[in-house]
DNA sequence: AGGCCATGTCATGTA
DNA sequence: GCTACATGACATGGC
């Protein structure tokens, strides 16, 4: 399954790469986005936890592991993405065999524990927690079948005893005893041990039945990876399939060679080839972009290639081979020296060139030959044929006026366009150097940061925060399960509450410590704090208890004590394993697991930790308690809601640098796509400019004096007015004009 | 052996 | 003043 996702997967990567390159293109940004979150949920978990409620409820409403206020989901967060393969190989939700494990235990003290037999009730409920193990739901049917589980084991606790159906009334009555006196005097953690040998026996089955659900699980994952894999694809595939889109746009809107290319392209080529800096940058750009067209180009069609196999040696006329098509050259029809229809052609340019004066036939000054005087009138406005004023710009014209000439209207587009293409190529200038053209490039490809993207998404956050500042009940969870076991005095069946509470796990190291601790156990901390229930004599369920039957009850002693002073153990193998069993657990003991038990601490240090203060007073009155006792307790309460307090701001702390990484990744597409923004910005201002100039030299070219003769192009130009005239001057004054307005900007930069 | 990391603990500040 | 919580700093243990 695993494999026919990842099959599908490659070819929806190859269909959507192939459709980039016909020119279709495939967002799948916007898809990634709205499909990803959840998936990195499913990896990640949800992240944001700045407040304690949130990471709580995440805990109770994420894998339903949380109920101790130890077992948030703060491990399973930090160790997401180290354990993700291993949770991948193990099931999530074991605990239920774990605790059917533990149930078997019972038999133990008959010496006929076998887990292949459990008792009717506990298989079903057995059966029951490998459904819930094995179903196919998400996150939260997931965290409602396990808090159904817990409920299910409080009932089992509850009832448990009369389930043990091979125990015969007077082992009943002995264990009735027997639990109690365990209640009085504690309770050594050893009892674990036949739960944990049984489960290792389902360890395999379990792994077996999870083994399904981590295959979907898993592969959804390898989905949401291979979905990145496709987004960097795919984003590195769409932005060069722009161009061809746009170039074909372009190719449509320019028709078949009207006019002798080589004439264009000798028109052309003084601008093209000039050392214009941006047009150098934009032609680096170019050769950037071209690498990543060029399968584009390949699939495009032969129209484009012949817009881009344009005469070799003219780098832009390659590249640029779009203006002597314009179809404005055709549509200027200029036979006489007026410019009236100049208008239409430069209305070609609207709406992005709004801002070009345009020469409405009302406003255009005739531009009649003879009447050249008249241009005086109405000179000093803007200058238009310096950017693009060819210096052979009739062939039949002064081919002496060649590019030596200053461009004396080479002010135009800046000042007669937007402020902002003239920025833009002050950009061009300044920002967009060939350094940055790598950069850039590497931006796009990081645009495959869009991979980020997908795996970062906003959805991701705020669902997460969501999520998060939706627990408001922070360690309620925590402190409920906690106040509901202490608030009952029947300690077995609370205990079991309790400790069915505490350690579900999803990760792999439950399995580990389920196998060392025999039921319980989500990490470290939740076995913890299962020890400090196990050894709380009031928190003892039956289920330890059952243990010692037989055996001595010198529950406080510590395990390995306890070995040695058990009784002759039926049999040495059980005797090793025990003694592995309580030593291991003796050393998962915190520090303060074991002063309160050298201090005979009658309630468990979940309890001290996490009780509400009002309840913590009264379970401290009823004890008679010493100062050392009171003292100790007080400590390990203390340290206990300190040792939360650092998990949690640990978490935030986390959380708040994931979220920053995430900003700056946001920040660095943001960037990304500007700059694309900006390439494409200036690639439709060079066409515009190219276009401009185009019609620059039709108009100039069909210009004729009084005597029938063009104009000499490094005598004359054209140059707009402020009020959309259109005007021929002297050279000379478009050169002083030029300088004039070159100043303009520099000032401006300063 | 030393560095890194996770975790626990203490001291301190804040609400 | 007490309690809970947050957080920096340090200690400790495992890898």
């Amino acid at each position: 399954m695993l494999s026919l996702k990842k099959y599908l997967t490659e070819g929806l990567l190859q269909f959507t790469i192939l459709l980039s390159l016909i020119g279709v293109r495939v967002d799948v940004d916007t898809y990634l986005t709205s499909q990803l979150p959840p998936l990195r949920e499913i990896i990640l978990g949800p992240s944001s936890a700045y407040t304690q409620t949130q990471f709580h409820n995440l805990r109770n409403t994420l894998d339903g592991y949380g109920v101790h206020p130890k077992s948030i989901d703060l491990d399973n967060y930090f160790t997401a993405r180290r354990l993700l393969s291993q949770v991948r190989a193990l099931d999530r939700f074991q605990v239920p065999t774990t605790e059917v494990n533990a149930w078997l235990v019972h038999r133990d003290p008959e010496g006929s524990v076998s887990g292949s037999q459990p008792s009717s009730g506990l298989t079903l409920e057995s059966s029951s927690g490998l459904q819930d193990v094995t179903g196919p739901d998400n996150g939260v049917r997931e965290s409602e079948t396990e808090q159904g589980f817990s409920e299910d084991l409080e009932d089992l606790g509850a009832v448990a005893p009369p389930v043990s159906g091979d125990l015969t009334k007077e082992d009943i009555d002995l264990i009735d005893i027997l639990w109690r006196q365990d209640i009085d005097l504690g309770a050594g953690r050893e009892i674990f041990d036949y739960s944990h040998r049984q489960k290792e026996q389902d360890v395999d089955k379990d792994l077996q039945d999870g083994a399904e659900q981590d295959d979907t699980w898993s592969g959804e994952g390898a989905e949401a990876l291979a979905r990145n894999l496709l987004v960097d694809g795919e984003t590195g595939e769409s932005f060069p399939a722009q161009f061809p889109a746009d170039i074909s746009s372009i190719t449509e809107a320019v028709p078949s060679e009207s006019e002798p290319p080589g004439l264009q392209n000798n028109l052309l080529s003084p601008l093209l080839t000039g050392t214009d800096s941006p047009f150098d940058l934009e032609q680096q750009w170019q050769d950037l972009m071209s690498i990543m067209e060029m399968q584009a180009m390949e699939v495009n069609t032969s129209t484009n290639e012949i817009l881009y196999s344009a005469p070799p040696g003219d780098p832009l006329s390659t590249n640029y081979s779009l203006a002597p098509n314009t179809p404005i050259n055709q549509n200027v029809s200029l036979h006489q020296a007026s410019l009236g229809g100049c208008s239409q052609d430069f209305s070609l340019f609207s709406p992005e060139v709004e801002s070009l004066p345009v020469a409405s036939g009302s406003t255009l000054l005739p531009l009649v030959p003879s009447n050249s005087t008249s241009l005086n009138s109405t000179f000093g406005s803007t200058n238009l044929a310096g950017l693009f004023f060819p210096p052979q710009l009739n062939g039949t014209a002064n081919d002496t006026a060649g590019p030596e000439l200053p461009d004396p209207l080479g002010g135009l587009l800046d000042e007669a366009m937007l402020d902002e293409i003239s920025l833009m190529d002050l950009a061009i200038e300044e920002g967009f150097n060939p350094v940055q053209a790598s950069q850039l490039e590497e931006e796009f490809d990081s645009d495959s940061g869009l991979s980020l993207d997908s795996s970062h998404s906003p959805s991701s956050l705020s669902s997460s925060e969501g999520s998060s500042s939706s627990s408001s009940s922070s360690s309620s969870s925590s402190s409920s399960s906690s106040s509901s076991s202490s608030s009952s005095s029947s300690s077995a069946s609370s205990s079991f509450s309790e400790e069915g509470a505490v350690g579900y796990s999803s990760d792999s190291e439950t399995l580990d410590l389920e196998e060392a601790e025999g039921a319980v156990g989500y990490q470290p901390e939740y076995s913890k704090f299962c020890r400090m229930s196990y050894q709380d004599p009031s928190q003892l369920s039956c289920l330890p208890y059952l243990e010692h039957v037989g055996h001595n009850h010198t529950y406080n002693m510590a395990p390995s004590a306890l070995d040695s002073a058990d009784l002759p153990p039926p049999s040495a193998l059980k005797k090793g394993s025990k003694e592995k069993q309580a030593d291991f657990l003796d050393k998962q003991m915190s520090r303060d697991e074991h002063r309160a038990r050298a201090m005979k601490i009658p309630f468990t240090n979940d309890k001290i930790i996490n009780l509400p203060v009002e309840e913590f007073n009264e379970l401290l009155s009823k004890y008679q308690l010493s100062e050392a006792q009171l003292s100790l307790i007080r400590d390990i309460r203390r340290r206990g809601k300190n040792k939360m307090a650092a998990q949690n701001c640990r978490k935030r702390k986390l959380d708040t640098i994931l979220n920053l990484e995430r900003d700056v990744e946001d920040l660095q597409r943001d960037k990304a796509r500007l700059l694309r923004e900006k390439v494409e910005f200036l690639r439709s201002l060079r066409q515009m400019k190219q276009k401009v100039q185009s019609l620059y030299q039709e108009v100039f070219g069909r210009l004729r004096d009084e005597n029938g003769r063009p104009y000499s192009p490094s005598q004359y130009a054209l140059q707009y007015a402020g009020d959309g005239s259109v005007l021929l001057i002297p050279r000379t004054l478009a050169d002083q004009q030029a300088r004039r307005q070159e100043r303009k900007p520099k000032d401006r930069r300063k």
